[in-house]
RNA sequence: GUGCCUAUAGCUCAGCAGGAUAGAGCAACGGCCUUCUAAGCCGUGGGUCAGGGGUUCGAAUCCCUUUAGGCACGCCA
């Protein structure tokens, strides 16, 4: 049932005006004891030449008194200074919301408005021979729940992996490699002599510029498909993908497609003979450029001849269009990127390529320590393997010294799925083009606004659950309009707009919007649990609340995995 | 210098296609475990929504401006 829409076609027929209008001026009043829904009278006070609270009290009559008006939904309205506002039949509400998504399932906001377009997905991007430090979860987690998002609405989605195994840092690491470079430290570990090395190119490249251009050498070798160069390069790659996997295998993200930049270095040079065909390079101090009239121009060509991340871009807009024929194509990249993006848009866009729109940025803040910038040139990073780690660890902790915790039979899985699912809560729960100031002590905070808060509150009815049934309790089909408490009444609403709120998530690529939701869900249902006690109700009751129970389970459950954080049976 | 972004409680943040008394969490203080998991719940205190103009019946929300931060502005990605 269309609660809103409901009340809007009400208003709509009195007022003689256009549904979807009225459907848009439709909101919440400020105190749940003034009604469920308002309809703010101002906007018409000029047109009708009457005070708003008059125009109000008319709907009102007019709604009342029309033969299709039905009590059974609208319990009560009420002229409140210049908004009509509208009290939901509670019983009714309750009870038809909660029988959809008991009988419903995780699949109570599913949609296939995706009509099974293809969406791109490109996120996590991390560069080979580099650590996979804290700062690659913003667009690992970010990302993953967008997928999830997307295609829980029913498009068909593509997760790529745009791995940065290519470009001038390779050169920088091949020429530390080919000076400091020991075969059997670096087989030993691979990530950190790397890193190690490559740290070192850049301490020294301070005093010796040159070095500069040795780097630039040996790309421009690797570019060219020098052997030695090529199997060091392909050595670095394989290294790293076994660490990397690592993560993903905790974080328990895939991916369908592994094509990284390197993926497009055959597919450069008919980019740029399209570019030249169609007149929009031009040579600039050397280089070859697109440029524009309102931002700065694009280099396509260096002077030394190699292409550069952009051209890369390009190629690889290009070639998904080709081979996945895209709806949409998503970036989810760094913020510091935006005019990058911005410019190779542009690009497409001038080749004549309408599709341009369809290309879009997501970004998003930086990771920060309070003190200083996250760096991998000088060394200071937090992998992320570490905090995940942590987490885990300082849960099993908290399980350990829980007095209330149940047995629980599988201690490594809780801690491991609650330790995770904490950290990618915490890099979903505000809007994502805020920055992270890492701390461990906030990354570690459990209470409140947390992913564990919100499992938390899924084991404590998952556990209720559990005990009616092994009763025997049969509360499945029960009837349901017995209950209209507040605090059943709010949990019951909260549930109701969620399928709004994934929506609202995937047009904004937000997830923090059903993080946010899930957790006022959680806190609602925690209230309910306190105030209102359930198997030792009276039967009728009972079996109602236990409903609500399994209905605020199942969207709890759905929340987290849109976030791509799972739930847990016990904790 | 040019462009983009941000500024809301002590701290971290919601709210921002304008709407009624600006909300959470953390921290502080005071309560609640003989009853379904206290990683919980209830209560108290805490605000010049950065400053100033404007539009509007109505502005944290829209426009202008000042200030303070951040980021980006060609051969890194």
């Amino acid at each position: 049932m269309d609660y809103k829409g409901y009340i809007a076609e009400c208003i709509s027929k009195a007022l003689n005006d256009d549904l979807d209008k009225v459907l848009g001026l439709l909101s919440v009043p400020p105190n749940e004891n003034m009604g469920d829904v308002a309809f703010p009278c101002f906007s018409y006070a000029k047109q009708f030449r009457k005070a708003p609270a008059m125009i109000a009290q008319e709907v009102l009559e007019r709604i009342k008194s029309d033969s299709d008006f039905d009590e059974k939904i609208i319990a009560k309205m009420e002229v409140a200074g210049g908004y009509l506002n509208f009290f939901l039949n509670r019983n009714e509400f309750i009870s038809s919301v909660v029988s959809d998504v008991v009988e419903k399932g995780v699949d109570f906001a599913r949609s296939d408005e995706g009509n099974n377009k293809k969406v791109i997905v490109e996120f996590s991007s991390p560069n080979i021979a580099k650590p996979f430090h804290i700062g690659h979860l913003f667009s690992t987690s970010l990302g993953n729940s967008i997928e999830k998002i997307y295609s829980y609405l029913g498009y068909d989605t593509v997760k790529i992996n745009h791995l940065g195994d290519w470009g001038t840092q390779f050169g920088k690491l091949i020429s530390a490699y080919k000076r400091w470079g020991v075969d059997e430290d670096i087989l030993k570990d691979p990530i950190n002599e790397l890193l190690k090395i490559y740290v070192k190119f850049h301490q020294k490249a301070e005093e010796n510029p040159s070095l500069e251009d040795e780097a630039r050498m040996y790309f421009k070798k690797l570019e060219d498909g020098d052997e030695e160069i090529v199997r060091l390069w392909k050595f670095f790659v394989e290294v790293s993908m076994k660490e990397f996997s690592r993560v993903y295998n905790m974080l328990n993200i895939s991916f369908d497609s592994y094509a990284g930049e390197s993926f497009y270095q055959d597919k450069m040079p008919e980019v740029i003979e399209m570019l030249e065909e169609k007149g929009l390079l031009e040579d600039s101090e050397g280089a070859r450029v697109v440029t524009f009239g309102d931002m700065p121009p694009c280099i396509i060509i260096k002077k030394d001849g190699t292409t550069i991340y952009a051209t890369r871009d390009i190629a690889a807009a290009i070639y998904r269009k080709r081979h996945y024929d895209f709806h949409k194509n998503i970036y989810v990249v760094g913020l510091p990127q935006t005019l990058h993006f911005k410019q190779v848009f542009g690009v497409v866009d001038k080749m004549g390529f309408g599709w341009a729109d369809d290309c879009v940025h997501v970004g998003f803040g930086t990771v920060r320590f309070p003190d200083k910038k996250l760096s991998t040139r000088h060394g200071d990073v937090v992998f992320l393997e570490d905090v995940l780690n942590e987490s885990i660890a300082k849960t099993r902790e908290i399980i350990e010294n829980s007095s209330t915790t149940k047995e629980i039979e599988n201690v490594d899985e809780v801690a491991t799925k609650v330790g995770i699912g904490a950290i990618l809560f915490t890099f979903l729960r505000n809007a994502r083009e805020r920055d992270i100031v890492f701390t461990w002590e906030d990354i570690l905070d459990f209470e409140g606004e947390s992913g564990p808060y919100v499992q938390y509150s899924y084991a404590r009815g998952k556990s209720i659950l559990r005990k009616a049934e092994e009763q025997n309790i049969e509360y499945r089909g029960a009837k349901l309009d017995v209950l209209d408490s507040q605090e059943e009444f709010a949990l019951v609403k909260l549930i109701k707009d969620f399928p709004e709120a994934i929506r609202n998530a995937a047009n904004k690529y937000e997830p923090s919007i059903v993080t946010r939701h899930i957790v006022d869900v959680a806190q609602a249902f925690n209230k309910f649990y306190n105030s209102c006690s359930i198997l030792k109700a009276e039967e009728d009751v009972m079996k109602a609340r236990l409903n609500i129970v399994e209905a605020s389970c199942i969207c709890i459950k759905t929340g987290l995995n849109l976030l791509g954080i799972e739930e847990v049976e016990k904790m």
